[in-house]
Parts: C-alpha cells; structure tokens; sequence
RNA sequence: GGAGAGGUGGCCGAGUGGUCGAAGGCGCACGCCUGGAAAGCGUGUAUCCGUCACAAGCGGAUCAAGGGUUCGAAUCCCUUUCUCUCCGCCA
C-alpha cells in the first residue's frame, strides 16, 4: 500500500498520479487524510490517559509497599475512571484504524511517470520487437489443432476429470513442458537466482500481503476447510518468504526463483481468448522475484526485462515488449513490461511474461525491510516476473515451428528434451 | 486425529503479580589495549505508533495472537495458533 507520509505531504501529487490510471482519487485520498488526522488525534488522547494511568499504578503500588494502602483507595476510584475513558478511546481509535485500513487498501499504487496513459491494453506502447514476425502458410494450424494431430495434449480427457481449462499433457507433450521447466530454471540460476520450491498454497496473510487479496478476492481458488488459496502465481509465497523481515542492507539484492503450478478461477473470461491453451485454471510458470533497494529497483527491473528477451531469444521466438498504460497496470504495480511471442497460426500476439517494479507497495503491506549503513530500517522494493509462463510458450513453439517433418524443437531446447522433432 | 510439554530480544537463557523492554551469556558494532591480531577491558546493541524537524527528548504499545482478572501481568484465567514428544494414520 500507499505510505500515507506520501498521502500527509503530497497527497495533490498522489491525485494526479493516480489519474494515469483513470482513477478520481480526490474523495478517497481527502478521506483518509480526515480518518488519518482524528487517528492520531485519538492516538494522543489514549496515549496520555495510559500514562496517567501507569503513573497511578506506581504510586499505588509505593503505597502499598510503604503500608500505607488506605491511602490508595481514592488513587484506586480515579484509576478506574480513566481505565474507563482509555477503553472508550481504544474503542475510537480501533473504528478509526479499520476506517483507515479499509480506505488505504483501495490506494493502488502511483504509475510511475513513464506509464502511458490508456484505458486498455490497446494502448500499450510497443517499445521493442525481436525477431521476425513470418506470416504463417495458409494451411497452418492453431496449437490446438497441433496437439491433437501429434497427441501430446489432451483436452477433452482433462475437461472430463477436472474441468474446462485443465490440460492433461502426454508423451512428447509432457516431456517438451519438463524440459521448458528446467531450460527455465538453469536460464534464471545462471543469471543468479536462487531457486526455491515454495507451497502451492498460502494463508490469508500471504494473500493480502502480496495485494491478492483484497482486491482479486474471487480470482484464487479457496480451500475454506481450512482457509486456504491456491497460489495464483509462486510470486505469492516467495515474495512472502520476506514478510515482516528486516534484511541487512548487503543481503541486498535478494534474487529468487522459482517453478510452480499456478491456480487461477479466470472468472469472467470467455471465447476466442480461452481456446487452447491461451487461458487456462491450471499451468505452469517460473517466476523471478528480487528484493532490492529502493534506488536500484528501476536497474533491477530492466536487469529482469533483459533476461526475459535473452530467453525467448534462445527459443527462437518473435516477441515483443509493451509497457502498459495506466488503465493495465496491475493495482500494486508502480511499472510493468509485458513480453509477448507471436503466434503464427492464430496471428496474434501472447503474453507469456509481465515483469513489474512494485516499488515500496508490496513491502509496506509485508513490512519488508532492510537496515541502512546508519542502522536506518527502510521499504524494500519488490519486483517479479514471469520467465516464464509455459502454456503460451508452448503454444507458440508448436504454431511457429510446424513443418510437414513436424514440430522443430529449438536448438537451445534440444538438450533438454532430447529430440528434435515432435512428429 | 488422541495425550502431554512448551512458545521470552539476532541466538541461547533467567524471570510466577509491582520502577521488567525484560538478568546473564553468545553474537554484532565502536573504543581502549597491540607493531598487527587474538585474549582482556569498556560502551552500545529490538520493533511499531504518537509528539516533533521522518533530530534529541518525552509519551504509548509489544515477552506467539486475541480476550479477561487486578490499582498494577512476561508472570494468574479463557480462547486461538504454532512447535516439540508419545500414540494413531499415511505418500
């Protein structure tokens, strides 16, 4: 969330950042600088009766010890006065604080003065392509075509065990969705990441403190028996390995990766968009998330982006990079690159990786924190990306790739699958 | 799932109602000592909130979490949660 010191100095500047995102902050912004200032208000009063009331407690307790207890009767009859005011006040102040934290919570984050205006993802500004977008044969078929002529993803057996949007991969199928796991895994670790194998699922408090809750309440399947969330994305419990951690500054940066099955409800979506494996419940995703000083995060995040390219490079993919405007920039997100592959048979572009800078956002809600030289103790700044998300990947490798021999594996794959063909 | 034991500061570990945010030790930082280091000695060493200049100082809160008893609770009571031991079940 937001630090309200931003909202109590800036809070004009905050309004008009927030209206990149298409956002009237006014009301909400103005009403918490309000609930803020009777919070502290009522934080003073309580504060002050408390301390009467200590201090009572002290010259009780010396008259007792000194035997004079009789004495403390009336001290006795005032301290309960005021126990009675504190509790009144405690009472206040607790209804001012779920005001305030009920407000704040719906404060997504600045853009950061780089985003685009723009309402949808049409207004995303392309700012890079790699590689050669060929326009695919006439006969070229979609992916799910694909999977159905070579056998390696089953839709319909998945549809009837599980449900729409739960693949069953098979054979080479299978094995090529291993081998992306792993080229993944080896391509992050080089660069520096230490993988993590993290639960798939996490507590309320994991939920809200990466920002999935409260505001994609609805999005994550929920296991009510005992309150728990499938994890939408592992960058939900890895970022979440750092809540309420103070780091050493020179712990910094702190780079995790991580392969996991992500859970996702896709409540709402429908049609050409969901076919295949375009949108699924079910897949899978190597995620990359750093922790960073705040001065460096911006460093980081291009550090990551460039990653991202370097792998969809190796897989001989087109792709091209978009920084999305205000209107799809994700609530926490201060900054957000998408990398998107072509899809030859289906002529469209797919996300397969969003890597965002969420600044201080995250780690104000996790209280992630790092000591400074000077024994300082600051917000980190988190920031993750997908590197990458494999269904879309696999999507376009299968279109892109398909020849009357079959489906060619790139060559930087071929080791790890162990054929070159899909045939 | 059943029975029992327990959760104290970065770590270990005292503390069963009164000036305890908490002894002592370790670790860490700085200083003295030394040619340099070790040892030794000394000093310091949690987090959050408020006041305020995001200083100092002062005030408040925090001994798993929440509630209660009391003038006063780390210490007593209740609830929840987690850990450990034994049993059961089990990949």
């Amino acid at each position: 969330m937001i630090d309200i010191q931003q909202i109590r100095d800036h809070s004009d500047e905050v309004i008009l950042r927030l209206k990149v995102r298409n956002m009237d902050a006014g009301d909400l912004v103005n009403g918490l600088k309000e609930v803020d200032q009777s919070k502290r208000q009522l934080q003073k009063q309580l504060d002050d009766t408390l301390a009467e009331i200590n201090a009572l407690a002290k010259e009780i307790g010396v008259l007792f010890k000194t035997g004079k207890g009789a004495e403390a009767e009336p001290l006795k009859e005032k301290s309960a006065a005021l126990k009675k005011q504190a509790k009144d006040l405690q009472e206040q102040l607790d209804e001012a604080n779920a005001k305030f934290q009920e407000l704040i919570v719906r404060l997504p984050n600045l853009p950061h003065p780089s985003v685009p205006a723009g309402k949808s993802d049409a207004d995303n500004l392309v700012i890079q392509k790699t590689g050669k977008v060929i326009p695919a044969a006439p006969d070229a078929l979609p992916h799910w075509d694909l999977a159905k002529k070579y056998d390696i993803i089953d839709f319909e057996r998945g549809t009837k065990i599980t449900g729409a949007g739960f693949p069953v991969y098979k054979g080479l199928g299978a094995r090529l969705q291993r081998a992306l796991i792993t080229f993944f895994l080896d391509e992050a670790l080089i660069a520096g990441y230490t993988e993590y194998q993290p639960p798939l699922l996490v507590n309320e408090d994991s939920a809200f403190g990466t920002g999935q809750l409260p505001d994609k309440d609805g999005q994550m399947y929920h296991v009510p028996s005992d309150n728990l969330y499938l994890i939408p994305t592992s960058e939900v419990p890895v970022t979440n390995l750092f809540r309420d951690t103070i780091l050493q500054e020179d712990e910094l940066p702190v780079k995790c990766t991580a392969y996991s099955v992500c859970f996702r409800r896709e409540a709402g979506s429908y049609g050409k968009d969901v076919r295949g494996l375009n949108r699924l419940h079910q897949f899978d995703k190597v995620e990359i998330v750093q922790i960073t000083r705040p001065e460096n995060s911006y460093k980081a995040l291009d550090e990551m982006v460039t990653h991202v390219s370097g792998v969809l490079k190796k897989l001989e993919l087109p792709f091209r990079t978009t920084r999305l405007c205000g209107g799809d920039l994700g609530f926490a997100a201060a900054l957000t690159y998408d990398m998107e592959v072509w899809s030859a048979a289906q002529g469209r572009w797919l996300e397969v990786s969003s890597v965002s800078n969420f600044e201080s956002y995250q780690s104000n809600r996790l209280k992630l924190r790092y000591k400074t030289a000077d024994g300082k103790n600051r917000l980190a700044h988190t920031l993750n990306g997908s590197a990458l998300a494999l269904p879309r990947i696999m999507a376009a490798l299968l279109e892109n790739n398909q020849s009357e021999e079959g489906i060619l594996i790139p060559k930087a794959l071929q080791a790890y699958t162990g054929f070159r063909y899909i045939q």
